[in-house]
DNA sequence: TAGATTGTTAATCGATTAACAATC
DNA sequence: TAGATTGTTAATCGATTAACAATC
């Protein structure tokens, strides 16, 4: 029976970065790794590290570190990376696409199931190996196959239709790449994914940059430095 | 001259949140908005709206609200949404394409500029109005341009190389799409946009919510409540 | 043993939330 | 004026960082 602790946001979200490093090593041939080694590979601090990791398994020898193969799986447990977790997606457009034909899902367990558009011209069609479907389709579909994971890629002005439609069949998070909030009962996730906001962030950087009245490219500790600013 | 204030980061990424918003409702015609407003639609507390906004403009009035045309230009002013930045991306794939071909940036005042790629196949077509250049062009290219921003969507494998290409080409900001960690000079932002990463949290919340003995779907509020969980 | 590294507590830092006088 | 809403300060909350005894 796995234990229910709470486990602070930030720290959750660092997990599968740990575990992809740990996926890495692993295939390098390491068999242990320490906070320190496995902090600058994922480019988190080593007690950060050190405290992340015990929320989930206090297995570490001191002196020696973590034994890899075993921290992986707690971290595959914990994260629920061994169930082939299903989504479905809706919206086959530009993006839609490239999320089902994105191979780095797979690797944590993922997959795109089922796919929904309402699009004519798509519906019947393959995307990769999956037949777009009539997103009238959808909440049938989704309530038969359980699946709990819904992905909104269509237009923001469909969004709201579309994620009720998918709470409605059963789906208890919500990922959203509509620029809109979406309203939804107690208990469901949504987790918004605003490319704009991504790329706003970087502008913002740029021009900070661009005002300080340094002479052109001269950098205060010298340009090779390997500091970075972290995101 | 632009005050340079530091700003918290979790304000910076609701400011495009509130953008956002702010141009909806100049489309539906509204011309004051109170931070209650502002915060239920953008999915935030007023009290938090109210300090986000200070950071930038004190211009709101007691018992009115904000001025959507006015604070709209400041946000736009802060965030340097005006001057049209552009940005180059390397790897035209899935992802890369579909970044290429999302509507979404041009209302934030942002163009992906130049597409580069590797794959002879791709090289010299045209990909949504840009043509896709060998890769061993971009450092050229991106000073030439003065191009600030490199967007990687290249395998995990090729990243560091391709970021080390932009960054001496002058690239001050790093969005990276590719599951491994930039190594970059002092001064350059890089923001990782891992997708799995996304995917995770959504699939742990659903674990997390299939453990609880609850018997089906008895919510304890009612399965109409509207409150959501913040991501 | 000596050196390295853990798990955990305490100290610091930063962000959110609450509250309210000022003001439209 | 009465009602609404701001800007801002203080209180709370939560996460990161530092430090170190325990232990391999």
């Amino acid at each position: 029976m796995t234990r229910l602790v709470s486990i602070p946001k930030p720290t959750l979200e660092r997990m599968p970065v740990y575990y992809r490093v740990l996926m890495h090593c692993r295939e390098i041939g390491l068999q242990y790794i320490s906070s320190k080694d496995l902090g600058f590979r994922s480019g988190f601090d080593n007690a950060q590290v050190r405290k992340d990791l015990n929320h989930i398994w206090s297995g570490g020898r001191p002196g020696l570190g973590y034994e890899i193969e075993k921290l992986a799986e707690c971290l595959a447990d914990f994260l629920g990376l061994r169930n082939d977790t299903d989504a479905a997606l809706a919206g086959a457009g530009r993006l839609g696409s490239a999320l089902v034909g994105y191979p780095g899902f797979q690797r944590y367990g993922f997959q795109i199931a089922t796919v929904f558009d309402t699009d004519e011209n798509k519906i019947g069609k393959s995307l990769y190996g999956r037949p777009v479907m009539p997103l009238s389709k959808c909440g049938e579909l989704m309530e038969r196959l359980g699946i709990k994971i819904g992905i909104i890629t269509v237009p923001a002005a469909e969004a709201q239709d579309v994620c009720g439609i998918m709470v409605k069949a059963g789906a208890k998070a919500i990922w959203n790449f509509a620029p809109v909030r979406l309203e939804v009962p107690e208990g469901v996730l949504v987790r918004d994914e605003d490319l704009a906001v991504g790329l706003t962030t970087l502008a913002y950087h740029i021009k900070q940059q661009d005002v300080p009245g340094e002479s052109s490219a001269s950098g205060s500790k010298g340009p090779t430095d390997t500091r970075r600013i972290r995101t």
